[in-house]
DNA sequence: GATTAGCACTCTCGGGCTTAGAGTGCTAAT
DNA sequence: ATTAGCACTCTAAGCCCGAGAGTGCTAATC
C-alpha cells in the first residue's frame, strides 16, 4: 500500500537515521542520485509518511524519525536477508577454534553479537527441561567435609559441599557414589525420589542434596544471563543524557530483561524483532529487541539476542542473530 | 601538626561533603554545637587548611572540598575503628545461612559491601598459586565425545568435552580415570609432566587435556571478578554527566581495575585504601579504592574490595571490608 | 592575641531575550 | 505531477542580568 517510491524513502530514512542519528531531512533523500527528483517532491512523500505514521518529528518543522511503525516496515523487508559469506566463515572458523566448552562458546558469541551490531548482546546457557542425573562423585575435603560433584546430561556440571555428622572417609564415600550411580544413573529428580533402594542415614543426606541440586536446576528457568558490550550501547547518542544511562543500567542489574522478556514462548529458532512499544513491558518501549531460541526444543533452549535503542543496525542484527542461533544450536546438539 | 581545632574541622568537613557531595561553607561548621566559634573564625581555619592542602575550593568564593590529602588524614583517623556488633553478628548470620558453596558467599559478600557502602563491591575468588590435582572423572557422551570433570584442591572443579579419534567406551573410559587417579593425585602440573608412567595415545591424550586445564588455571592469576553495587555508584552525583558516567562503565567493562589494580602485592589481610591520585593508573585519579586480600596467603587468596568516588564513606567502608576479608578467610580455610 | 561583626567583593546559576540557521509547508508556476 | 521560491516555525547557542551564596578583609571587641 506504499507506493515503490514512498518506500525507497522510508528505507533511505530509516537506513540515514540509523547510522547517523540525527532526524533526516528531505534535502538529504534528494541527494541519494538513485531518485532525480527535488527535495520539494520529497517532502510531499514525506508528509504522507508522517500521515500514515511511518515517521515522526520532533517538532513541527524538523526532519524526519522512524517511528516503530517505520522500523517495522524496515525490518519486514529484510527478513530473509542473511549473513555475508565471508562473515558466516569469520564467525565458525572462530568457534572451531576456541576451546570446546560451552561457556567459552556463550562468551564468544556475546562477545561477537556486540561487536557486529554495536549494542548489547544477551545469551543464556541452554537449559534442560527437567534434567537428568548422569553421574556423581564424592571426594572428602576433611573428615567430615566432602564435596559432592553432580554431572547432568547434557555436559552440566554442579558441585556442591556437605557436611557429615561424623567423620567419613573417601573408601566410604567411594562405595556410596558407586551404589548411587548405579540406582539413578539417567532418572530425573521425581524418579529419584520415588525409587527404592535402602539407604544409610549418610546415603540419605546425599541424596536429598543431590535432590535439592536437581531441584535448583529445574526451578531456575534461566540462568544468569551473560552480557556483553555495555559500552557500545552506552556510547550511541541515545545515551548522552545520564537519567536514559542510568534507567538502562538499572534494567540490566535488575535482570528485568530475564524475568520479563526471556520467558515469552518464542517461535522455536527462528528470529523476533520487538520494536518499541510492541514490548509488553512498559519499561522497554524505547528499545528493541532483536532475540532468538537456539538448541533443542523441549530439551535444552538456550536464548540468543540483542538490546539495543529502537535506532538500531537492524540488518546486521537480525542476519547476526539468526547466524548464531544456528551455530549455537549444532554446537549443543554436539553434546546430546 | 594540625591544632586539635583544625583537625575536628577538617572531619567535619569531610564528614559532611561525604553525605551532602555539596563545598561545605564555613557557616555550617559552626553550627555545630561541639565548638562555639563564629563562622568568621571557622573561615581563618579553613583558610589555612587550604593553604595546607587539606581542602580545595571549587572557586573563589566557594565552600571548602576535601582533597586527597585531606581524605587520607580522615582515613587515618580511623584506621582501627570497627563493625558493631550487631552488624557483626547479623554478616556472620547470612553468612551461615546461605548454602555452603563458594560462589554464594562471594556473591553476597558482594551484595552486603554494596549494600552497606552504597558503592561498587568487587570480589574474586580465591585463587590457589600452583594448583594440585585432587581427582577426574570420565564420563562418555558419544562415541567418541567425552567429558573430562577435573577437582583440584580446594573443591574447584572445572570441566572440558574431549574428543577421540575412535570411538571408546565408558568401561574404558573408567579404568583410564582410575589409573590416572592412582597416578597423580595431589600433583602439581610439572610434577604430573615429569611422572614417568606408561601411557596408552587415548590416555596421553587425556593427559595432554588435563595438563592444559591445570594450566589455564594457573595461568589465569585472577578470574572474572565479581561486581555489585553498580546502580550505587551510578546515582552518586559525581556521574550525573554521562561522560564521566561511561568512562566509568569502560573502566569495568575493560577490565582494568583485574589488570592493573588486584595484582599489586597487598600487605596480607590489612585493608588498604588508596585514594584518588595516590592510585599509580591515572584511570583512577578520581577514584577510591578500598581493598583487602583474603584466604590464605601462598595457598588461595582472593581480594574483596569496593571502588567508588574519592568522596566514599571510609567510616563505613573500612570496617566492612575488613570485616567481610575475616570471613571470607575463614570460609576459605574451612576448605583447605 | 584570638575572636568576631560587618561589609564589599566574587562567583555561580537560572531565567529571559535574541539571533542564526536549519528545515518545513504552502503557493504559484512549469 | 513536479518544483522553485518564500514565509514561517522551531531549536540551539550565546548573552545579559539579577539573586543568592559564601568568601576575605578590616576594624572593633573580648
Amino acid at each position: 500500500m506504499l507506493s515503490p517510491r514512498a518506500e525507497t524513502i522510508l528505507n533511505l530514512i530509516v537506513s540515514k537515521y540509523i547510522d547517523r542519528a540525527v532526524p533526516v531531512p528531505s534535502q538529504s533523500i534528494a541527494q541519494e542520485p538513485m531518485l532525480g527528483v527535488s527535495p520539494a517532491t520529497i517532502r510531499n512523500e514525506m508528509a504522507r509518511l508522517e500521515q500514515e505514521g511511518y515517521i515522526v518529528r520532533a517538532h513541527h518543522s524538523a526532519g524526519g524519525v522512524p517511528s516503530d511503525k517505520g522500523y517495522r516496515y524496515h525490518v519486514e523487508s529484510l527478513k530473509d536477508v542473511s549473513l555475508s559469506e565471508s562473515e558466516q566463515r569469520l564467525f565458525s572458523h572462530l568457534f572451531h577454534q576456541v576451546e570446546r566448552d560451552m561457556e567459552k562458546w556463550l562468551s564468544l558469541a556475546a562477545t561477537l553479537l556486540a561487536q557486529q551490531t554495536q549494542n548489547m548482546a544477551v545469551v543464556t546457557s541452554p537449559r534442560p527441561t527437567g534434567c537428568r542425573f548422569k553421574h556423581m562423585e564424592l571426594l572428602s575435603l576433611q573428615d567430615s567435609l566432602a564435596l559432592i560433584v553432580l554431572v547432568l546430561q547434557g555436559a552440566r556440571v554442579k558441585e556442591q559441599l556437605i557436611t557429615f555428622a561424623e567423620t567419613v572417609p573417601q573408601s566410604t564415600l567411594t562405595v556410596i557414589s558407586n551404589k548411587l550411580n548405579a540406582a539413578f544413573s539417567g532418572l530425573s529428580r521425581e524418579q529419584i525420589a520415588e525409587k527404592e533402594v535402602e539407604l544409610s542415614p549418610t546415603e540419605e543426606q546425599i541424596k536429598d542434596v543431590l535432590s535439592s541440586m536437581m531441584q535448583g536446576e529445574d526451578e531456575q528457568e534461566y540462568e544468569e544471563p551473560l552480557f556483553d558490550g555495555l559500552h557500545f550501547i552506552l556510547s550511541q547518542p541515545e545515551f548522552s543524557r545520564s537519567d536514559r544511562m542510568r534507567s538502562l543500567m538499572e534494567l540490566v542489574e535488575k535482570r528485568r530483561l530475564i524475568k520479563t522478556i526471556l520467558p515469552r514462548e518464542l517461535e522455536s529458532q527462528k528470529v523476533t524483532v520487538m520494536i518499541g512499544r510492541e514490548n509488553e513491558d512498559e519499561a522497554f518501549h524505547d528499545y528493541s529487541i532483536v532475540i532468538s531460541k537456539y538448541g533443542i526444543s523441549n530439551e535444552a533452549a538456550g536464548t540468543v539476542g540483542v538490546l539495543g535503542p529502537t535506532r538500531m543496525p537492524y540488518a546486521h542484527t537480525i542476519p547476526a542473530v539468526n547466524y548464531l542461533s544456528r551455530i549455537l544450536s549444532e554446537l549443543v546438539s554436539g553434546l546430546y
